[in-house]
DNA sequence: CCGTTTTGGGTAAGCGCTTTCCAAGGAGGC
DNA sequence: GCCTCCTTGGAAAGCGCTTACCCAAAACGG
């Protein structure tokens, strides 16, 4: 047995010191429904602010069968779109009295079915996956296994982008977004288009690669083949993509990174290469990171409320769960910048 | 008493299936010295697999009188400097299963306390403070005495920054990065300089401030007060202070803005104001966050390795608690960029 | 070949809470 | 004044694990 941890006051000390029972000492502090008589509860109140108590998390979270926590999984923590995300979502778990734990998968998607595991295991009482989906039938579907598992045993899931999954999600218009930033690019002139795409399989990117050649389309505009590169969903996936495509002879067209780090990337492998944006070469991304504003030139891009989102997804977790799976819909908004002016 | 939760795996369970006690399934899963015969142990394991066994995380935390959680406190989780920090600390974290928290401040430095305290209840295993220390006596003594109450607890706590509190601390040489900063934009010929620094009480901001006025001094150039800006630590800080500063007539002068992000701002308001940096303005940062290398002109900053800071904190946390607490020394390294070029 | 260690399985006592169940007392209704 | 209903305190049964302790059997030493 492990020796009680010194200093560490438990319900037991409050309950004798403030001479009531553990069950009323209980129902003061951390109690639902139960009434508790004003002078005792009071006196309760009292005796553990002077003892200083703190509820153990552990101790609740198993006679309670469930904690407080909220498990939040993104792809790279480090990457400002997720850490808007997580800031929304902390504020409001924040407000609520939810302890939210991130885990980042490395952008090795495998690696949410393990944490959703580890998560269930914590009893955690909801699962934010804040990554984008992925066109993979078997891990998708060990996914929704495992967050299937999650939920019977209690727990909420929620996802945030695209709605392949049957939970509660908060879906943003990538295709809708993409086009209606392609229409607009059309529309000041750009005739000549060049795709900055992330990985295939990746839907996020996909979407809006795919909305992206709707409104071309729409627009009498085609996009060949040749003109979609594929690379990493990152800065330097952007630069390097861009860099090549410059090497292979592309001049005086548009480029659509799929995000708007991508589109830094595209900047300055464009610049690196002496060409000038938008002169030479237009840019825009998606997305309209706040840390990537003060990017010159500024960063013609779709708004996304990303904070919103976040918070949105939380939301679902405190809400109570419907009979079948929810979709909050979130849209972007076109804001036309310097870097693709013509 | 909560309804058994459906779906949810216990180690009886797995223990009765394996024909075994619940103290060997135990031993063989989670245990710890004590041996168990290969046969068992295998069996166990292969029970347990299929029953797709996840211990209950509140359960051992409480048997154990520890969770394996690690919290991590930042004043502002979008910043990205605070990112850096939070991807190195749960790099380190995934590799020894060791889950994180992280909250935010939001620049509340009280809150700090109440946090400490929460995580106290949930028996963390230890908690690092990322965020700058303050100058401000209650609230540090009272963040010493909840530490110390959380230590007394059997936790670990580890303090990135300022060593400012009685715990093993991961030092960032502010004051000396600062003034080599000081000694190397002098060399450049600058004489002329206008600091943007934090908050009064934020010992980050002070540090700098105090260590590029100790480099200057040895070059033999003095700082006026009219030429000390204080403001947010933020980019619209940055941008604010130097607007302000260029309406009172500041011209032609070299600025140090005692971050990265504030440095930024300090660059727009230039730009919106009509003046070129470096030709009219030069301007020098602090930290070299990444997601900024990509700002033109690129900044001339003290490159700082933020994510090495908290893989250092967690090595701390990870390693014995030693008789004293102890410092581990970082220091930044001054990169000149096209920001402040004469 | 017997006494002493060592090895390793099992039993059961907690860890610190929540919540069910029970009982006692008070408030109303007739 | 008796019965019923409501309110609220307390006793105690877990929640799912870890681990101290016990004990049988194997290993070892002389």
């Amino acid at each position: 047995m492990p020796q009680r941890a010194a200093g560490s006051v438990t319900l037991a000390d409050v309950a004798r010191e403030a001479g009531v029972s553990l069950a009323t000492a209980s129902r003061a502090l951390n109690g639902g429904t139960r009434q508790v008589r004003g002078d005792l509860l009071e006196t309760v109140l009292k005796v553990a602010e002077r003892l200083r108590y703190t509820a153990n998390g552990p101790a609740q979270a198993m006679a309670r069968g469930r904690s407080n926590v909220v498990g939040l999984l993104v792809h790279d923590i480090v990457d400002p779109y997720f850490c808007s995300i997580a800031s929304g979502v902390m504020r409001v778990a924040a407000r609520h009295r939810l302890t939210v734990t991130i885990a980042s998968t490395e952008n090795q998607p495998e690696k949410e079915v393990e944490y959703v595991a580890t998560l269930r295991g914590q009893r955690a009482s909801a699962v934010i996956l804040a990554g984008s989906r992925i066109e993979h039938r078997t891990l998708q579907r060990r996914l929704t296994v495992e967050l299937t598992a999650f939920e019977a045993a209690g727990g909420r899931a929620v996802v945030i982008g695209q709605n392949r999954l049957p939970f509660d999600t908060v879906q943003l218009g990538n295709r809708p977004g993409a086009a209606d930033l392609a229409a607009r690019l059309t529309g000041l002139g750009h005739r000549s288009f060049l795709v900055l795409a992330g990985p295939p399989a990746l839907l996020t990117s996909r979407d809006r690669l795919r909305g992206f050649q709707d409104g071309l389309g729409r627009d009498g505009v085609a996009l060949t083949a040749g003109r979609i590169v594929h690379t990493e969903f990152t800065r330097d996936g952007g630069y390097d993509a861009m860099a090549r495509a410059l090497d292979g002879g592309f001049r005086d067209g548009c480029v659509f990174a799929v995000n708007d780090v991508m589109a830094v990337g595209a900047i300055a492998a464009c610049r690196d290469r002496g060409l000038r944006v938008p002169a030479d070469v237009a840019v825009a991304g998606f997305d309209d990171i706040v840390t990537l504003r003060d990017i010159r030139p500024s960063l013609t891009t779709v708004r996304v409320p990303i904070e919103t989102m976040g918070e949105h997804a939380l939301d679902f977790v405190l809400s109570e769960r419907a009979g079948s799976p929810r979709v909050k819909h979130v849209t972007g908004e076109v804001v036309l910048r310097e870097s693709t002016r013509l």
